[in-house]
DNA sequence: GAAAACTTGTAACGAAATGTGCCAGGCCAG
DNA sequence: CTGGCCTGGCACATTTCGTTACAAGTTTTC
C-alpha cells in the first residue's frame, strides 16, 4: 500500500554516492544521485524525493547551504554526511535543520536504519509540502483549487476530477514550463517507479487532455515532447 | 505562545540525571528526573512530559523496555543514552524507535541541539486538538456542536448524528485538508484495527454523506481519494 | 419484559477509475 | 524515402468505490 521511499543520495565523489545508491535500492528503497547542489535541486523540483543523504564537504554548493535551502522551502527531511567527527559541526549541522547526521565513514547499515528511522517519523506527519504552494492556481481559461480538489472553467462551473487527473494537473501546474519524463510523473503522482512500457501515463495525459483542453486534437496546454515526456506549457498565476 | 518543553532525564546515577537536568533547564528548559523504569513511568503519568532522555543501560527494569512501552502507548518523542558505541546497539535503538540516540560520554550541549531538533520535529504534527468540548465548528452550511453532539443547519434546525455518524465528522473537522486512510479512520473512530477488507468506513462515509452533502452523488465535503481514503474538503472554523 | 425503532457491521453487485495490451499512425535517423 | 521507435487512443481486465439489502446488536417505548 506504502509507495517505496525514495531517497536521493547527494554527494560528489562517483564511488560514494553510486554504491551508496544500490545498497538502498537493494534494501528495499527507490533511489536517486546527484553529483552536487544543482543536480540536487533539479532532482528534487521533478521527483517526488523523501528524504535527502547529504555530504556536508562538496565543491561549488555547500552542503550546507543546500541543506538550509531545503528547510527553508520543503518538509523534505535530510541526514548529513559529515567528514569530521568535530562537536561543532555536528551541533551545528542539527541546528541547522538536519534530522540526523553521520560521520564518515560509516555503515552502510546503520544509514539504512536511520534513514527508515527517520522515514518513520516523517511518515506519520502529513506532507502538506505541495497543497502549501499555492491555493487556487489559474492557467488557460480554468482555475484548480488545490484545497477543494476541484477544476472550475471561466464560466464557474466545477468540471469533476477523478484522483489521478487532479494529482496529475496539480504536478503539471507547479513545474510548468519543464520537461517532465514518464518516469518522474508516475513517481510525482503515484510515488511508484516505471515498470517495463509503462504507458499509464500517456493514458492518464490523455483523459487529462479531454477536460482540459479546447481541442483534445491539438493540446495546447500539456504539450508532447518527443522521446522526452510532456510538458505544461501555459502561465500559471496564483489566485486569491 | 509555546509553554516550556518538558524534558524527563531517566538515568539510575545521580551523579548524571542531576547535573544534566541542571544545564537542561539553565538553558531554557523544565526538567524532571527519575531513577529508574518504576519513577519515569509515575512521571509520565502524572506530568505532562514532552520529551525523555533514557538511559539504555539500568539495572531493574531495561531502558529498551521502557522506551518500547513509551513507543507503544504514547507520542512521546524518545532519545537514548548509550554507553557502548557498537554499531548493532545504535541500530537496536533506532529501530525500536527512539527519535535519536547519544554515546556516552557525550556533550552536553549536542544533546541541548538534539533535544530541540527532536522537539522541532514533534511540534510540527499537528496534534489533535484536546480542549475540542464545549466548541462549536462550522464548515459548509452547518455547525457542529461538540458538547450537545448535534449538527445544526443554516436554518437552526437540528439534523440528528447517530453515534458513528457524529464521531466520524468530528474526526473529518479535526483534520481538515487532509487524506485520511480507512486504517486511520478505522482507527480514530472506534480505535480498532482494519479486518482484511474492512468496509465499514465506506458504509459510515456514505451514510454521512446523505445528511451533509447537498448533492450525495457529486460530495463537495467529503472526497474520496481513489486508493488512499477520504479527505475532508472544506474551511473549518470555531464559533463561539 | 417484549416489541418496535434505530444503529452498525457484512455481503454483494454494479459503477467508476485506473492500468495494460494492442495497433495504427506520426516522427526521426540514416 | 524507409524502417524503426515512439505516441495516441481504443478496448478490455483489474482494482477500488458507492449503494443497497440484510442480519445482528442496541436502545427506546409501552
Amino acid at each position: 500500500m506504502e509507495p517505496t521511499p525514495h531517497i536521493l543520495v547527494v554527494d560528489d565523489e562517483r564511488e560514494i554516492r553510486e554504491p551508496l545508491a544500490k545498497y538502498l535500492v537493494k534494501n528495499g528503497l527507490r533511489a536517486s544521485i546527484a553529483a552536487g547542489g544543482v543536480d540536487a535541486r533539479k532532482e528534487i523540483k521533478t521527483s517526488a524525493i523523501d528524504l535527502v543523504v547529504l555530504d556536508i564537504m562538496m565543491p561549488g554548493e555547500d552542503g550546507l547551504s543546500l541543506c538550509r535551502h531545503l528547510r527553508e522551502t520543503t518538509d523534505i527531511p535530510v541526514i548529513l554526511l559529515t567528514a569530521m567527527a568535530e562537536d561543532t559541526d555536528r551541533v551545528v549541522g542539527l541546528e541547522i535543520g538536519a534530522d540526523d547526521y553521520l560521520t564518515k565513514p560509516f555503515n552502510p547499515r546503520e544509514l539504512l536504519a536511520r534513514i527508515k528511522a527517520v522515514l518513520r517519523r516523517a511518515r506519520s506527519v502529513p506532507r502538506p509540502r505541495e497543497a502549501m504552494e499555492g491555493e487556487r492556481l489559474r492557467f488557460g481559461g480554468w482555475v484548480l483549487d488545490m484545497n477543494r480538489r476541484e477544476l472550475i472553467g471561466n464560466d464557474g462551473v466545477a468540471a469533476p476530477l477523478s484522483t489521478a487527473e487532479f494529482k496529475l494537473l496539480a504536478v503539471f501546474l507547479q513545474r510548468p514550463g519543464i520537461v517532465l519524463s514518464r518516469e518522474q510523473l508516475l513517481d510525482l503522482t503515484s510515488g511508484r517507479g516505471a515498470e517495463v512500457f509503462d504507458r499509464a501515463i500517456d493514458n492518464q495525459v490523455s483523459r487529462l487532455r479531454r477536460k482540459v483542453e479546447a481541442d483534445p486534437k491539438n493540446p495546447v496546454l500539456v504539450k508532447t515532447v518527443w522521446g522526452g515526456g510532456y510538458m505544461f506549457t501555459a502561465e500559471v498565476e496564483q489566485v486569491s
